[in-house]
Order: structure tokens, then sequence, then C-alpha cells
DNA sequence: GTTTTTGCAAATGATTTGCATGGAT
DNA sequence: ATCCATGCAAATCATTTGCAAAAAC
């Protein structure tokens, strides 16, 4: 919560530009670079993309965020650091759902064979279909079977 | 093995250069496009980067190859497309090995909480360092705290 | 006052797109 | 002979790099 601090103690100058990235990413989880710059310019409209990627980088590298990147598309950010939480990505719709992680405690750490590496960190990403998109599909398919009574040509 | 009839069986023509990226891809797996392009290359000297882009997007969204993309590093692909296999990627050398999936069956295609997602595919990529490494960065160590006898200034 | 961070501009790298020729069926 | 796939060129997108001005310590 305390930003300013934290940044302090991280060795870090306190920014507007760093305090209002953080911000908007706490209400704003899993956002890309454009749409961090995009939202945070609402309030600090001289903000550069470039400072956004420095800010984006230096937090990310001293662990004030958390950086995924979904197949295909750009990197996402978020101020959720804590290890056990990955992601469902709608391969329909893009939507993204934070996933508490699958089963017990640490379990996609503890590859069954990790042919001696020292595992750190697991990037999990999950896709699939979101219930919203699944169930047009189903409504979808549904119409196309029975056009029959109610539904048009 | 016999590509050629996979790719027919797909639909798609059999064409030089979509069997010499699947067989680079066979003895070459978790290549990015460059590499796949330069390595076929020595068979096929006129293959353009864009027919390898081609050749990678057709078959992996058919699902004769597969593509995961490790943090901070381009697109990978293999001929490996068994769904219960992951990544293990060293942090230091960038090394990267397959790794059998972590728990049980198919653990990490299970989330604890999938927020209603029907999950489909799980992409995991393990972070860690390498045994190589790790050795090399222990004797780095070692001959810092102890420089004292045999190790040179 | 000094050093870091920002903002601007240009560069790089990966990947995509559009169109005419060549190759596979 | 037909249609798909390739090859070429140019374009796009995400991201990085270099340097002077502005801000934080």
């Amino acid at each position: 919560m305390d930003y300013s601090k934290r940044l302090h103690d991280l060795g870090l100058r306190v920014t507007r530009q760093r305090l209002a990235v953080l911000h908007f990413l706490e209400t704003h989880p899993h956002s890309p670079a454009d749409a961090v710059a995009s939202g945070v310019r609402d309030e600090l409209p001289e903000l550069s993309m470039q400072s956004v990627y420095n800010v984006l980088n230096d937090l990310t590298a001293l662990g004030m965020l958390r950086r995924f990147t979904p197949p295909g598309s750009a990197a996402l950010h978020e101020t959720r650091v804590d290890d056990n939480h990955h992601h469902a990505v709608c391969m329909s719709c893009g939507r993204i759902e934070d996933v508490e992680c699958a089963v017990g405690h640490a379990p996609c750490l503890s590859p069954s064979e990790s042919h001696g590496m020292d595992i750190q960190v697991a990037d999990v990403v999950y896709q699939g279909v979101c219930a919203t998109c699944r169930e047009a599909a189903q409504a979808a398919e549904a119409a196309v079977r029975a056009p029959a009574r109610g539904s048009s040509a």
C-alpha cells in the first residue's frame, strides 16, 4: 500500500510516474504497457511510453511488480507478486483471471523431473474458454441446430 | 514420423519447406523462427523468413507443432505436441529442458479455482538455474571466499 | 548540487500483411 | 489447369537505446 516507502526502501526515487503506474496497476491488473500508459495519462498527461517501460522494467526487476506473457500477447503486469497464483486466459475473448495455484501448496513449482535445474519460478498460463464465451457459443450453436420455432432465418 | 501423410490428412499440401521445418524441429526442439530459418537453409537455401513464419503458424494452428514463449524470448517451437509436458528455462544460460508434467496425471490442467473457465491448455514455463550454471556460480563464489591457497589474485 | 529519472527521437527485433510467381494436386 | 504456398517487400507492433532536460535526494 505505502508505495512511497517501499520505493524508498528499495533505493529508488519516489516519482509521480512510478506511483501512478503502481496505483493504476492496483486497479487494473493484467495490463500491457500501452494500457498502463493511456491509463496513467489521465492524471499525468505528459507521461512518455519510454518512462512506462522504464518503470515497469525497474519495478519488475525489483519484485514490486510481476510480469507474464500469455501466448501471442504483449507482456502484462500486476501488483500481485505472491508466487502461488497463475493466470487463465480465455482463448475466445482474451479475458484474464487470476487462478490460485493448482493443487495444494506450490505444485507447479515442483515439476516431477527438473533435469537438475533449481526451479525458482513457475510461469503458468492456462488457456480455455470463459463462461461467458462458452454460453454465447452454446447459444449460437443451439440457434443453428434448432432454428425451427421462434428463431428466425 | 510420416509427415507427408499427416500433412495430407490435414488437408495441407506437402511442400519441401514444411517437411524441412518439421524435420529440423524434430532434431532441434525449442527453436525460434530465425533458428529454424537458418537451420533449414542448409538444405533449402532459398527459404524465406516469411515462409518459415507461415509454416510455423499453420502447423501450430493445426496441432502438428507446439509453440511456447518463455519470458523475454521469441516464440519457440517443437514437434512434441502431447499435452503433459512443460519447460524449464535456465535464467542464467537460457538452456531449456522438457519437463514432464508436474504432479500426477495432468495437475497443471486442473487449477483449483478456474473462475468458470473451461481450461483446455496449460502453458507452463519453469524458470530456474540449471546444474551447470549453479556449479559454475558455486565455483566462482568459492574462489572469492577462499582465494588464499592456489587461487590467484 | 549531484545523481537519477524522465521525455524525446531514433533504432531494433519479432512478426504480419499484400501481392505476383512457382509448385503441388 | 487450379489453387495453395512461397518469396519478396513493406508495414506494424512491442520494446530498447542514447542523450539532454527536469526532478528527487
